[in-house]
RNA sequence: GGGCAGGUGGCGGAGUGGUAUACGCGGAGGGCUUAAACCCCUCUGGCCGUAAGGCCUCGUGGGUUCGAAUCCCACCCUGCCCACCA
C-alpha cells in the first residue's frame, strides 16, 4: 500500500512557504540555536545528492530543536562568484550574471522540493552588489589596518587558468581548480597577512568543539615549530671587503655540534655572492633547473638528492669548524630562512645528502638548547608553515578590489559611500594574454580620480578570490537586508556564534581557516561579538557512486535528485541519505537502499490505517517499544548517528505493524519522532489523526518503560555461550546461578567439573569458570 | 615518508570488554492473485550432523582477560589528508 508522496509533499511545502514556518526571530525569549550548513556553489548541473546528505541531516537537527522550544536559525544562500561560472560564460558566450541567476533558480526549486526548513527570508548571494559591497568594505578594513599589502612574490601560477593561486589552492603542485601542474611566477599581488593570526588560530582551537580530525588538520596546516635562528659567518672577507653571514633556522639547536655543512635553497639571495668563480657555471646551471621544477617534483621525497657546492665555507659558531656551503632544492626558500645547518647524524634528509656527496657525518654530543643559543648569539624563534593569503585574481567573476592607484598618494581606499565598486559589463571574460584581468581593458572602469586629491588615477583591476565572500556569509544571514551595516550589533550579539556548522573535509584548511581568521579580525576591530565564529564544526562524508568511486559528470554516474523526488519523494530521499551509513564517512549510493526506505514510509502509512480508538486497553509491550525508540532516536540525533536513528524508527514501525492494535497515543509519539526525518508524511498523518500543533514538544521517554521486566541473560561456561535464561534484570548472583544450573544444557557442561569462579554481570551474563 | 580514518555475511552497515551480524538490501520457500506487481508469512554466516548439538568466523599472527570485533604489540591491505618544514 503506497502513499501519494506527490500531493502530500506539495501540500505541505506550499503551506510552510505561505506561513513562513521556518522564519527565525531576531527578538525572542526562546534560547537561540544557529544551525549552519556550507552554502552551495550554484553550478549549472543542479543539486548533487551530496548536498542533500548535509542539508537533510542538519534539517533533522533544526526541526528537533524547534520542537524542543529553541529559536532556530537555519539559513541558506549562494556562493556564486568563481571560475566554473566564468569558464562556462566564456564557453557559451553568455553573461555570468545570467548563468548565476538561472543556476540559483534551479537550486532554490530543488531545495524547496526537499522540504528543507531553511529561513528563505535571509537568502544571500555573494554576487549581489548589496552583498559584495560589504565584502569590499571588509577588505578595506584589512587594508586600513595594514593587513592587506601588495607584494611582488613568487606565486603559484596556473598556466591553464591564467590565475595566481594561494598555497592552499596549489597543494601538491596541482591546481585546485583544473588539476593541471602549477608553475612559479613573479607577480604583484594583493596579500592578506593571515600569518599575523597564526598563533591565535592555533591556540583558539582549544576553545571550540571541532571533530578531532578537523582540529588536527588545522593544527598541521598552521604548522607551528619552535626553533632558533643562528648565524654562520664567513671566515674571511669577500673580495668587496664585506663580512657575510648565513642565517639558518633550526628546530634542533641542540644538534649544532654535529652540523657539518650548510645548505641554501636555490632561490636564496646569497647564492650569487657565495659562489666562487670556479663553481659559478655549475651553480648557475643547477639553479636554473631547480627553478623549472614544479613543487610536485621537488616534493617527491623518493627522488635522489641533488645539489652543488658553492666553493665557499662558513664557520660553525659553536665549535669554530669551517663547514662547506652547498645549494640543494630539498631546502625550501619559503620556509624558515631558506637556509639550514645540516646535521646528518640527526636528520634523514641531511644524511642522504651527506652520503651521496661524501660529506662528513659526525656523532657528537647534544648540547642544552639554551646553552647553544647563548653561546652562538642566536635567537629563539617560532615559525609557521602557514603563508600569507594571496588575495588577487586576474579574473572577471569576482568582487573588484576597491582601491585606486594615484601616483602621488599610492594606493588609496575607495570611500565607503562609493561602495560597492560595481563589476562592469564586459565583452569578453578571458584574462588578457599577459595574465591581467579583463577589467584592465575597460578604460571607463580603470580611469578614475584619486579620492584624496582628485587628480586622474587608475583603479585596481584584480578581483577577489571566491573565498572572500564565503568568509563572512554567516554574519550576513543574521541581518540579510541591512543597508547601513553588514549586520547590526544587536542581532550579531543575539545570534553569534554559530552553534553547529557542517561542511566537507575539503574545506578544512581553506574556507574554515580563512573564515576563522576573517571573523577574528572583525572581532579585534569591534565589529563582531565573538572571537571564534563556530562553536562546533562537523563534517559529512561524500556520497559516492554505486561503484564506490566519486560521482562525476564525465563518468556519467551522477544521481539526479529530481528523478528521485519524482519517483520516491523527498521524505524517502532525505531519510535514505541519513540511513545509508555513518554521517562522517563516505558511502556508496544504492538504488535498492532507497527502495527499502520508501517501503518503510509506506509501512508507516499502513499502520495509520489500524489506529484504534482511545478506549482500547494499553498494549504495554508496544509502549515499551515506543519509549525505547524515543530514548534511542533522541540520543542518536544528538550524536549525529542518523543511520541508527532511522533503524530504530524502522524497528518501531515493524513492531506496530505486527501488533494487533496500535493506540492513538503510541502512534502520535512515533509521528513526532518521525517528523524531523520525514516531515511531509509525518505532518500529513499528524493532521489527519491529531493536530500539527502538537509539534511543539519533543517526546520524553518514561524511564520505567524503557527497562525490561524480564531479560535474556547469557550463560557461559569458560567464556563460551552455552545457553540463556529469562530473568528479572535486578536479580542477584545467587538467583541467576541457581536458575542457570537448573538448565539441563548448562548442567551438562558443569557436570563433574570443579567450579573455580563465577563471574556475574547484572543484566548481561553469568560465566562459570571450571 | 608522516598523520588520520578504516578492514565485520552475497551487499550497505550495527555492535568499541559480556548472546557478533541490529536495521536495510539481496536470495530461497510459501501465501494472496486468472496472472503479475504490491503486500503478507517463514528461512537466510561457514563446516559437521537425520536430529539434539558441536566446531569455526569480525584483514593476519601474537598477547592481556573468567570473557576480545572491541584493549595492547607486530604485520598486511584500503581510503583520505599532508608531504624534503630543517
Amino acid at each position: 500500500m503506497s502513499y501519494n508522496h506527490k500531493s502530500i509533499e506539495k501540500k505541505w511545502q506550499e503551506r510552510w512557504e505561505k506561513k513562513e514556518a521556518f522564519r527565525a526571530d531576531d527578538v525572542s525569549d526562546k534560547k537561540k540555536f544557529y544551525c549552519l550548513v556550507e552554502f552551495p556553489y550554484p553550478s549549472g548541473s543542479g543539486l548533487h545528492v551530496g548536498h542533500v546528505r548535509s542539508y537533510a541531516s542538519f534539517d533533522t537537527i533544526a526541526r528537533k530543536r524547534r520542537m524542543q522550544g529553541f529559536n532556530v536559525l537555519y539559513p541558506i544562500g549562494w556562493d556564486a562568484f568563481g571560475l566554473p561560472t566564468e569558464n562556462y560564460a566564456i564557453k557559451t558566450g553568455r553573461k555570468p550574471q545570467d548563468i548565476t541567476l538561472e543556476s540559483t533558480q534551479t537550486f532554490r526549486r530543488q531545495l524547496k522540493a526537499l522540504g528543507l526548513s531553511f529561513d528563505w527570508s535571509r537568502e544571500v548571494n555573494t554576487t549581489d552588489p548589496e552583498y559584495y559591497k560589504w565584502t569590499q568594505w571588509m577588505f578595506l578594513q584589512f587594508f586600513k589596518a595594514g593587513l592587506a599589502y601588495k607584494a611582488k612574490t613568487l606565486i603559484n601560477w596556473c598556466p591553464k587558468d591564467k590565475i595566481g593561486l594561494a598555497n592552499e589552492e596549489a597543494a601538491g603542485g596541482v591546481c585546485d581548480r583544473c588539476g593541471g601542474p602549477v608553475e612559479k611566477r613573479e607577480k604583484e599581488q594583493w596579500m592578506i597577512a593571515i600569518t599575523k593570526y597564526a598563533d591565535r588560530l592555533l591556540s583558539d582551537l582549544d576553545t571550540v568543539n571541532y571533530l578531532p580530525k578537523i582540529k588536527k588538520q588545522q593544527q598541521d596546516w598552521i604548522g607551528k615549530s619552535e626553533g632558533a635562528e643562528i648565524d654562520f659567518w664567513m671566515g674571511s672577507r669577500m673580495g668587496s671587503g664585506r663580512l657575510l653571514c648565513i642565517r639558518v633556522f633550526t628546530t634542533r639547536p641542540d644538534t649544532i655540534d654535529g652540523a657539518t655543512y650548510v645548505v641554501l635553497a636555490p632561490e636564496h639571495p646569497l647564492v650569487e655572492l657565495l659562489t666562487t668563480d670556479e663553481h659559478r657555471e655549475e651553480v648557475e646551471a643547477y639553479v636554473a633547473i631547480a627553478k623549472k621544477r614544479t613543487e610536485m617534483e621537488r616534493g617527491d621525497e623518493s627522488r635522489e638528492k641533488t645539489g652543488v657546492f658553492t666553493g665557499s665555507t662558513v664557520v660553525n659558531p659553536f665549535n669554530s669548524e669551517a663547514v662547506p656551503v652547498w645549494i640543494a632544492d630539498y631546502v625550501l626558500s619559503t620556509y624558515g630562512t631558506g637556509a639550514i645547518m645540516a646535521v646528518p647524524q640527526h636528520d634523514e634528509r641531511d644524511r642522504a645528502f651527506a652520503e651521496k656527496f661524501g660529506l662528513p657525518i659526525v656523532d657528537r654530543p647534544l648540547v642544552a638548547i639554551d646553552e647553544v643559543v647563548a653561546k652562538v648569539k642566536g635567537n629563539k624563534v617560532t615559525r609557521y608553515k602557514l603563508r600569507d593569503w594571496v588575495f588577487s585574481r586576474q579574473r572577471y567573476w569576482g568582487e573588484p578590489i576597491p582601491l585606486v592607484w594615484c601616483d602621488e598618494h599610492k594606493w588609496v581606499a575607495v570611500p565607503d559611500e562609493q561602495l560597492p565598486v560595481m563589476l562592469p559589463e564586459v565583452e569578453k571574460y578571458e584574462p588578457t594574454d599577459d595574465g591581467e584581468s579583463p577589467l584592465a581593458s575597460i578604460a571607463s572602469f580603470v580611469n578614475t580620480t584619486c579620492p584624496t586629491c582628485g587628480k586622474p588615477a587608475k583603479r585596481e583591476t584584480d578581483t577577489m578570490p571566491n573565498w572572500a565572500g564565503s568568509s563572512w556569509y554567516f554574519l550576513r544571514y543574521i541581518d540579510a537586508h541591512n543597508k547601513e551595516q553588514f549586520a547590526s550589533a544587536d542581532k550579531l550579539k543575539h545570534w553569534m556564534p554559530v552553534d553547529l556548522y557542517n561542511g566537507g573535509m575539503e574545506h578544512t584548511t581553506l574556507h574554515l581557516l580563512y573564515s576563522r581568521f576573517w571573523n577574528k579580525f572583525l572581532f579585534d576591530h569591534g565589529f563582531v561579538p565573538t572571537s571564534e565564529p563556530y562553536a562546533r564544526r562537523h563534517s559529512h562524508g561524500l556520497v559516492l557512486s554505486d561503484d564506490g568511486t566519486k560521482m562525476s559528470k564525465s563518468k556519467g554516474n551522477v544521481v539526479n535528485p529530481d528523478d528521485i523526488l519524482e519517483q520516491y519523494g523527498a521524505d524517502a530521499l532525505r531519510m535514505y541519505e541519513m540511513f545509508m551509513g555513518p554521517f562522517e564517512e563516505p558511502v556508496p549510493w544504492s538504488a535498492n537502499g532507497l527502495i527499502g526506505v520508501r517501503r518503510f514510509l509506506d509501512k508507516v502509512w499502513m499502520v495509520s490505517e489500524k489506529i484504534g480508538d482511545s478506549t482500547m486497553p494499553r498494549n504495554e509491550n508496544l509502549d515499551r517499544v515506543v519509549h525505547k525508540t524515543i530514548k534511542k532516536v533522541s540520543s542518536d540525533i544528538e550524536a549525529m548517528k542518523f543511520n541508527t536513528a532511522v533503524a530504530e524508527l524502522m524497528k518501531c514501525v515493524n513492531a506496530m505493524h505486527e501488533a494487533h492494535e496500535v493506540s492513538r497515543n503510541q502512534f502520535e509519539l512515533f509521528l513526532k519522532l518521525l517528523f524531523p526525518f520525514a516531515p511531509h508524511l509525518a505532518s500529513e498523518l499528524l493532521e489527519s489523526f491529531f493536530s500539527v500543533d502538537s509539534l511543539n514538544d519533543w517526546p520524553q521517554y518514561d524511564p520505567t518503560l524503557v527497562k525490561d521486566k524480564v531479560i535474556t541473560l547469557a550463560v557461559q561456561v569458560n567464556g563460551k555461550l552455552r545457553g540463556t535464561i529469562e530473568i528479572a534484570p535486578e536479580a542477584d548472583q545467587s538467583e541467576a546461578e541457581t536458575m542457570a544450573r537448573e538448565q539441563e544444557q548448562i548442567a551438562r557442561w558443569l557436570d563433574g567439573q570443579e567450579i573455580k569462579k563465577v563471574v556475574y554481570v547484572s543484566g548481561r551474563m553469568i560465566n562459570f569458570v571450571v
